[in-house]
DNA sequence: CGTTAGCACTCAACACCATCGAGTGCTAAT
DNA sequence: ATTAGCACTCGATGGTGTTGAGTGCTAACG
């Protein structure tokens, strides 16, 4: 059996109207609601063959049907392709304010989130390089010595040393010359044991502070890579009366909360470093606590290869078209800032 | 009427049964769940009294009783008084990890969810004054410069500055020396307009740049004051059905989203400068939208004037003797750490 | 042969009702 | 002052009947 014309303008409008009120259509409904001119009769038997292939299922014996998960692949599919129109809305909210980075990222959750009602995440962009820009040393007080620290993508670390003695102008000066001709430029692995030791050995007297200032700078590096998530509207998720019985709501709540567990759909959109929109209907998604959801993401890119993602989680009967359309706006934002990297 | 010593007994065990159950506790229970071998007849009277006297209800006419507002408030502070044993795990997990000051609240609001199982939070800590400590600016590359902003309590901040022109380290060297000669140990209030018209004045053609460092630094000082608040345990909440319902859940997660709504119980904790460990329950809290809830509060104070608070929230049935002690040993922990206080 | 009217059937949702039992207040006996 | 006893209250539970939306199937229709 194929998917005809007819089969899939019906199939549409069930799914259309399934996002709509969230409760199974029945055969009647379609009859009415598209301008097939068919009687509810026909629509069953349609419906039948459609549940056959698949498409949809009935929540039970007497009922409506709804979407399967097939079903919601299948109009987000077809939807992607004629979905061209753009969302205008939003552009400057964005723009206006530039703030710090992590400002902004949280706004842009925060746009999402109350553009479409679903709870919504952003992450920080990550460095695939995390090389050192700039590097220096300078005393606090007398016991303490600022180290700043310079990666690629302008993030900026600083972090204290404590020392036993005070260090004079003129060490504190050929230990930044020191630092800064051996390290700039350099990334994390690059900054080996040999490395180390030799410009300990340069050191002299100072080696100590040295191994200090290459421990905080090690450090650094890697903090940078566990990243932060920005979340906004979880609260949304008790709109939707399918996901928030409690067990359900409770899990989701916990994912949004214990962050690292929605790395998962990071590593998945960033794979194949594809520049798409990504689009997981329950069973797709690959983090199982939310396999009644859909998941709807993107990678925005800021200049030198900084990468982030921003993603927004619904109950499967989202709206698929706003969504996408409020991600392609956000993406595009943020793709188009780069230049305002501080932080 | 009086609140004589029998009667304090069974009030005491009736608040301390239900909030083992959550259900309504009779008569029957108390007479034979206390020592003090009386029928349940005596008990029913005891309790009429006590309902009399406003320290427990009835939610309908033929169930148990449960604490009224007043009745927890009792409890509550009969408990303080005798209750000063300790806690004496958690202590090290603490210490373990000199991370981060950051990493470390948001440990320390996960640690107390976990122990109590209720929802959490902690502030980082805020400094009452926000004097400027140190302040040093470094040329990066040649068209930015980078502003380094050290205020007391160590809490360090960077801006990146755009500038037109390549500045030589001598107009570097003097642009510092009269920043830190003139800003050093000034706070917030004391940087005015007069100060900085004298300072651009003594800048000559570098104007402008001292104009920039000032808004940063201005702005850095107010940004340090929308504090951070870390929370954790959120979906303790669905553990007590008391608060599960969907409306107030949604009410709840919301205030801990928004972090914003938890600083009014920041103010009232730290109003008096009071070293207490406050309790609100019900309708005593300062957010209404938890007026089902009961809060467990208190300051933290690193060395040098750094205060931030510590939180759990949870239903009004909660375990007050052991969120009470948890309270305390992170509180005392926090306490006592102060000369770790990098960022 | 595709379409449709009609009909018997299914089943969740709802309202109704009786029952149960935990818990109460009151009274009279101890 | 305490307690046993009793009538009473009322939420919770579970069974029953009804309703109505929706189905599948069959037979009639153009």
């Amino acid at each position: 059996m194929e998917l005809d014309e007819r089969k899939t303008v019906i199939l549409k409008a069930i799914i259309k109207n399934y996002l709509e009120t969230g409760e199974p259509v029945g055969s009647r409904t379609i009859s009415k609601y598209t301008d097939l001119n068919l009687s509810s009769a026909t629509i069953r038997n349609e419906m039948a063959d459609l549940e056959e292939l698949g498409f949809i299922v009935q929540p039970h014996t007497s009922a409506g049907r709804i979407p399967s998960d097939k079903g919601y692949r299948f109009y987000v599919d077809s939807m992607m392709l004629e979905h061209e129109k753009e969302v205008e809305q939003l552009k400057d909210v964005l723009l206006e304010k530039e703030e710090k980075l992590d400002h902004m990222l949280k706004q842009a959750a925060k746009l999402m989130a109350v553009n479409t009602n679903y709870a919504t995440m952003v992450t920080a962009p990550r460095n695939s390089r995390n090389a050192i820009k700039f590097l220096q040393l300078s005393r606090m007080d007398d016991a303490h010595i600022l180290a700043v620290i310079v990666i690629e993508g302008n993030v900026i670390k600083n972090t204290v040393i404590d020392v036993e003695e005070v260090l004079n102008d003129e060490t504190m000066l050929k230990l930044n010359i020191l630092l800064n001709t051996h390290l700039n430029g350099l990334s994390a692995e690059e900054i080996n044991l040999g490395l180390i030791s030799s410009l300990k050995q340069q050191a002299g007297m100072y080696g100590p502070i040295i191994a200090e200032v290459i421990d905080a700078v090690a450090e650094t590096i890697k903090e940078d890579e566990d990243l932060e998530i920005y979340t906004s509207g979880t609260n949304n998720i008790f709109k939707y009366p399918e996901l928030s019985d409690n067990q359900k709501a409770s899990d989701l709540i916990n994912a949004f909360e214990e962050k690292q567990l929605l790395t998962q759909l990071i590593d998945d959109t960033n794979e194949e470093g594809s520049n798409e929109i990504k689009v997981y209907i329950g069973e797709e998604s690959p983090i199982q606590t939310m396999k009644d959801c859909s998941i709807v993401t993107a990678n925005y890119e800021f200049g030198d290869g900084m990468r982030g993602m921003i993603g927004i989680i619904g109950p499967k009967r989202m709206d698929y078209d706003k969504v996408v359309g409020t991600i392609k706006t956000i993406k595009s934002q943020l793709d188009t800032m780069y230049r305002k990297d501080e932080k």
